[in-house]
RNA sequence: CGCGGGGUGGAGCAGCCUGGUAGCUCGCGAGGCUCAUAACCUCGAGGUCGCAGGUUCAAAUCCUGCCCCCGCAACCA
């Protein structure tokens, strides 16, 4: 991964307080993240902000905010201040790292960037004003779908929508599609823009062949007035993909529209700004998404940065939706989790393993509180948090001093007094199958590994029965499983990173303080068995997950 | 014939591409252990792999048809 990484997450809508939809997504690209900085090249990239960009943000323009901020007697401004930090509170709690937040009510950047990549799509003729009928109703103010009707009528008003016509800025987005092709079918092969899980990508080509429609980009100020102005036509505003679409390089100033000294025009490029050049020309591009919105990032979005002659992204992750108990979260079944009562109830780390470990990206997974106990109990409390504390107790008991394992020459008996060999010799594999499961974004399966070896752990304690023993035998068997713990610990980084960091501060691991600076890497030697040698004794145990009644 | 995903022991899934004793996690039952957070370990019960055909010495796995569930169908993470 010698690449400079940029990863974004879609931007939330802040009409309501954030949910575990949010929150799923969120988590995702916090442990991909985390992934790349921990196994990035350090040489290379000494700092981490070098290596890794990770940019959220909140999409705070449209019709819907207006007509909540109304509701509630506010002004939409008023109201989108109001919450996002809602978002960004929670996202602090839940130690999503990100390096950058987009507001897209943000004039300094957002808007210029905006406007400015409307205008050269306005210059690449890719923009059409035409008139445009649908079904508007009046009680909602907007115009209905399909779906929005039931025979015929609003659902909501029980009144047949009436015919309206108004002028849109359309999106040639049609006149695409043999590219789009192109680059979809060359992103699963390499080089082109690449959709994970793949069959997504078969979804969007399928969705190419049965014909691509042009899309409104545009509102008449009458009937959307929060949002950015049409440049050159006071009577539009934007439709939400060119205001949100663009979130992901109006964060990096990317024309050096805003004006502002960080972003010293590239002698290079001439109009990219130097964080553009660096996290978008010279970066590998991973927007991280919900399957909701796959074909507005895989067609829109590339055909948009290629009219205005900006390279397309590298990759597109798609994941599922969370369900409820089983059921669609809505809040007329009542079923909607609040993630800061589970927060308050388990603590931020099981939410982030909970959602990591039954979530595989691209699925749908499901959120329940029954599932939710198993697993903390069964994997965090049980297999986890006891292995860690027996072995401590029982290092504790002969005085809390290890011995560096490498230290003890293999011999005949050697499984039996040296039970880390055979880890020692497949260590290097368990990393092996960690990484390329992260590389592959099955984060589920690197969770795994580290959930497999604490199963093994536990199983090879009871046969080795390290209590009977005495003596350096004893202290021996018991440096092999701490190491065990060592290397589960690290693996557990990405994902639990305060919880990785406690198991490391109770088995004193030298490098422990490290562990959670944003500079802090796993590097070759953490991985290889009985590498640090400076660790000579352990801390004292205590319980890692209490029972929750 | 709109598009896509899926139907495997009680639950959730892997296996299917590259046919050859049906596997994992949880739950359940019985035993064991006692270092540990009533934790941990072992064994066991439980499946005609949606249905019906076909190919093959052999199919959960390949082919054909059908049934059922779930998303999406243009602005809901």
């Amino acid at each position: 991964m010698p690449q400079r990484q940029y990863i974004t997450t879609a931007i939330d809508y802040p009409n309501a307080a954030p949910h575990m939809g949010h929150v799923l997504e969120k988590v995702l690209a916090d442990v991909v993240t985390r992934w790349k900085r921990l196994s990035r090249d350090a040489k290379k990239f000494p700092k981490a902000e070098d290596a890794v960009r990770f940019q959220i943000g909140t999409d705070e323009h449209g019709v819907k905010i207006q007509r909540t901020a109304e509701k509630e007697g506010v002004t939409p401004k008023e109201l989108v201040d109001r919450n996002v930090p809602l978002f960004q509170d929670l996202y602090g709690r839940l130690q999503i790292s990100y390096d950058a937040f987009v507001r897209t009510t943000d004039k300094k950047k957002h808007w210029p960037t905006v406007q400015a990549l409307w205008e050269k799509l306005n210059a690449a003729g890719k923009l059409e004003k035409r008139s445009y009928t649908g079904l508007y109703c009046s009680g909602c103010e907007r115009f209905m779908t399909k779906k929005d009707l039931e025979d015929g009528k609003c659902a909501i008003h029980k009144a047949a929508p009436e015919e309206v016509t108004e002028e849109n800025y359309f999106f040639t987005l049609s006149k695409d599609a043999a590219w789009l092709k192109t680059l979809l079918t060359e992103g699963m092969k390499k080089g082109g823009y690449q959709i994970v899980p793949d069959f997504r990508a078969n979804e969007t080509l399928s969705l190419i062949e049965q014909g691509l429609e042009d899309v409104s980009f545009s509102r008449p100020k009458s009937s959307l007035a929060w949002g950015i102005p049409v440049p050159g036509d006071e009577d539009h505003v934007m439709y939400v993909w060119c205001d949100a679409l663009t979130n992901y390089i109006s964060g990096l100033d990317y024309f050096g529209a805003g004006g502002i000294s960080e972003v010293a025009r590239h002698e290079r490029t001439g109009d990219v700004s130097r964080l553009g050049v660096e996290w978008w020309d010279d970066a590998e591009v991973t927007h991280v998404i919900g399957k909701d919105i796959s074909r507005f990032h895989a067609l829109i979005w590339p055909a948009m940065l290629k009219a205005a002659g900006v390279r397309t992204p590298d990759r597109l992750l798609i994941h599922g939706f969370l369900t409820s108990e089983g059921e669609k979260m809505s809040k007329s079944l009542g079923n909607v989790v609040v993630p800061q009562d589970v927060i308050e109830k388990y603590g931020v780390d099981p939410l982030r393993f909970y959602l990591s470990h039954e979530v595989p990206v691209g699925r749908d997974g499901d959120f329940s509180w029954e599932r939710f106990e198993e697993l903390y109990d069964s994997a965090l409390r049980n297999k986890l948090g006891n292995l860690l504390n027996r072995v401590l107790i029982l290092i504790q008991k002969e005085g809390g001093e290890i011995i560096n394992i490498e230290k003890f020459k293999y011999g005949s008996d050697d499984m039996y007094w040296n039970p880390g060999k055979e880890w020692a010799d497949n260590s290097t594999s368990y990393w092996k199958v960690y990484s390329e499961a992260f590389s592959e974004f099955k984060l589920n399966s690197a969770l795994e590994i580290a959930v497999n070896l604490m199963v093994i752990g536990n199983g090879r304690i009871d046969d080795l029965k390290p209590w009977s023993l005495s003596g350096p035998d004893k202290i021996k068997m018991l440096s092999a499983f701490a190491e065990l713990l060592r290397h589960i610990s690290l693996m557990l980084l990405p994902f639990i990173p305060e919880t990785a960091q406690r198991i490391s501060r109770q088995l004193n691991v030298p490098y422990v303080e490290k562990m959670l600076e944003k500079d802090f890497v796993i590097t070759d030697e953490m991985k290889q068995w009985g590498s640090q040698k400076k660790w000579k004794k352990v801390g004292e145990p205590e319980i890692l997950f209490p029972k929750v009644e």
